[in-house]
DNA sequence: CTGCTTGCAAAGGATTTGCACCTTA
DNA sequence: TAAGGTGCAAATCCTTTGCAAGCAG
């Protein structure tokens, strides 16, 4: 079984889980989210899961990643440019790599002693109680950057 | 000359050595976000900078920071709730340090060695041509640990 | 069946744009 | 005085809400 199809099964296992029902709409919402590795913002969602199920409303897909973020199964990504883009959450220490060309996103775990030890550094001079960070990355994924290997 | 009429003064001359009038609402506005140590969004900074000059028109607020970010003086803050407040521009590598109490932000110098070699490795281990990178440390300046210390 | 879900339409909220008037350089 | 800047009102965009009808459990 692909991962992502694994994933799909988890997040449809979390949501009835947790009192939420499993309805045609909200399977085509995750089915999507579930197997892309790129982010995604609600209308980009929702056109592609359209292809599912065509009688989806905008209205659902804001509903379903609402409650596939608060059982933290999708993430918000954040850049400069705007943060209303989704991608599958990370799992304990890991951080976002995120292609500034084709919006994929994967993870790397990169933390424990390094940001830990920055993180009491920091704590000591500032004076600041720190309760949690965020690290990421932007750059060229490996495809991309053939594409444009000229200007880079 | 206190650090923040500093800064004001700077922020009014690059406005003007790049072409841009210098205006009594824009004044209003570079005055406000220059001062303050706290991130702020469109309509604080209108409401702030009304007080000075009550013919602001929120409009003005928008289309100064818009210019003040063009030229690095302002950056966005990034928060899980969102990414609408605006804060002076760190200067070189420095990463902000968020107080989720009061919204007053620092920053602290934190980079070079270690995050160019955490980036060289995740970028040695991706395949990602690494661009840029985000650190940022969320948690409670001095003055809020002691208001809530009752719960930390 | 019962209550959670859905889609539509409408409401909200934030940001941008059109435009006539005003101000800086 | 010419070009850029301003404020108001209107237009957009994105997201949320109200509600009657539709399904999952």
């Amino acid at each position: 079984m692909p991962d992502d199809a694994r994933l799909h099964q988890h997040w449809l296992a979390q949501l009835q889980e947790n009192g939420y029902r499993l309805t045609a709409p909200r399977r085509a919402v995750v089915e999507i989210v579930a197997a892309s590795q790129h982010m995604l913002d609600p209308q980009m969602i929702y056109e592609q899961a359209r292809r599912q199920y065509p009688r989806l409303g905008l209205v659902t897909v804001y509903r379903t990643l609402e409650k596939l973020e608060q059982l933290g199964l999708v993430q918000r990504v954040h850049q400069p440019q705007g943060c209303q883009a989704f991608i599958a959450a990370a799992h304990g220490h890991q951080h976002p790599l995120i292609c500034q060309v084709c919006g994929r996103v994967e993870y790397f775990d990169g933390d424990s002693e390094i940001v830990e030890s920055l993180s009491s550094s920091v704590s000591r001079q500032s004076g600041y109680r720190i309760r949690d960070h965020w690290l990421q990355f932007f750059g060229l994924c490996g495809e991309c950057q053939g594409k444009n290997s000229a200007q880079n």
